[in-house]
DNA sequence: TCATTCTCTATGTATAGACTTAATTTGCGT
DNA sequence: ACGCAAATTAAGTCTATACATAGAGAATGA
């Protein structure tokens, strides 16, 4: 029960962490400039080194710091710009949005993989691989378009799923974790199909999300999303405010 | 445990990591299983518990695991998908594309925010901020097109600063560190002027980036990046194979 | 039946101490 | 001057121990 300052207690760590952030911030110290060691720090905060160093840790991850042993730690000189995007479940999205979610088929079958689809994927042209296009949709309007390869192979069971039924990104999220992922976005003026299946018009501008999935066995699905005029993803970076000094900003909308 | 050729000595708690993530990924531990607690796990793999919760804390990160005090470990129901963005500095993407890079600014000058700015950045409509547009070029051919808005006060020593000459973006990024960040996507139609500045046609679909910054005096700036048609904005996700075992490995020995 | 309190347990955090490892510095020999 | 090896240093990691704290589940009472 002896005076901690800190308020309702927060960890040691942590507040060295934003003690170190701080200055950093502040300019107190540097882009380049050496910071004082590990040992000095445990002093100067009153703890271990090992709570020093967690908290030191922390910050070389965020990209603030560089450390390397035996030369020391030094404010890094730009630092990571990195955001994070999350990958959520369609339905998720929409319904989250207040929207009642629904999900239509448009067309799936086995089908010989084309030579840009297998580049990506790794594998050799002409192979047969399930091959499906589905639209989803929030409140009956279109919310995305998805157009799906899937390599059965990778994914155990997916025989027996009806996909015209259930929804292909939920079952495979589930059924078949992923070790490895790739996510690109681009734009694309959408074509005749894409106008007509997004009740919207050709030559519309759209936001494209290109995702393919790995595991241990190999590539498990590639899918090319287009989604809806005027569609936002939305990322969010920066240090971890949750344990920083209320700024009173509200939850972004994450995509 | 006698089987102790561990090679080239890679840190225990990787290690930990490594082997239950196998579990997971291989379906030992299913979804929704609670695993054995760290004082358990702790003998089988012969450490001490920090070190197992240090293990256990990385994979809690990565979203294959919950953790709650008292009701244990739990491998996560559906694993959290998050990829990561780089932001980059403009210079370096073109420069790394081995183009040469140049930079133009097209207009700059103090003007009042109009509404949808002023709301991004939480400031009053009508505020005199700088205004800028300018063009970045790879080997002469325009690359990204940015509207940008600055807010003086948050970055100290800017009226110096000759942006007609210095890269804005650049300036910024190493001289007015932010605290938070956000990142935004979408797609629309080349206007005429967009058209024109990237040499492409009006109506062409552009991939859209809104980045906006704040530091601990509010925000420093936000600016609208359109990508020369065709951009691809790529990131990669998954779990960190810098120390999982090449493939082919056969299970890997904890110690 | 339901709400309240209590108890106990698994995780969370901090600690001192020891050892390892990378890399800068220094010093030696040529 | 130069190249090379040894000393030194700061970070990286692990351990054993201790105590804090959330929260599930049991015990209690109305």
């Amino acid at each position: 029960m002896t005076d901690r300052r800190t308020g309702p207690t927060s960890p040691k760590a942590q507040n060295i962490a934003n003690e170190v952030r701080r200055r950093i911030i502040e300019r107190e110290w540097r882009q380049g400039d050496r910071i004082p060691d590990e040992a000095d720090l445990a002093i100067e905060f009153d703890a271990a080194r090992a709570t020093v160093n967690k908290a030191l840790q922390l910050l070389a991850d965020e990209g603030l710091l560089d450390r390397r042993r035996r030369a020391g730690t030094r404010v890094t000189v730009d630092p990571i710009r990195k955001a994070t995007v999350s990958i959520s479940i369609v339905r998720e999205q929409v319904e989250q949005a207040g929207l009642a979610y629904s999900y239509r088929v448009v067309a799936k079958r086995r089908s010989p993989i084309p030579a840009d689809i297998a580049a990506r994927l790794g594998l050799p042209e002409g192979k047969m691989l399930v091959h499906m296009r589905a639209v989803h949709y929030g409140d009956g309007r279109p919310f995305q378009l998805e157009d799906r390869w899937i390599n059965p192979p990778t994914a155990p069971g997916l025989e027996e799923v009806d996909f015209w039924q259930l929804n292909a990104n939920e079952w495979l999220v589930r059924n078949a974790p992923y070790l490895r992922a790739e996510l690109a976005f681009s734009a694309a003026n959408a074509d005749r199909r894409e106008a007509r299946l997004l009740q919207t018009q050709v030559g519309q501008a759209l936001l494209i999300l290109h995702r393919t999935t790995w595991n241990d066995r190999g590539p498990i699905t590639t899918v090319r999303v287009a989604c809806q005029p005027g569609h936002l993803i939305s990322t969010e970076a920066g240090y971890d405010r949750s344990h920083w000094p209320a700024s009173g900003t509200p939850a972004p909308e994450v995509s």
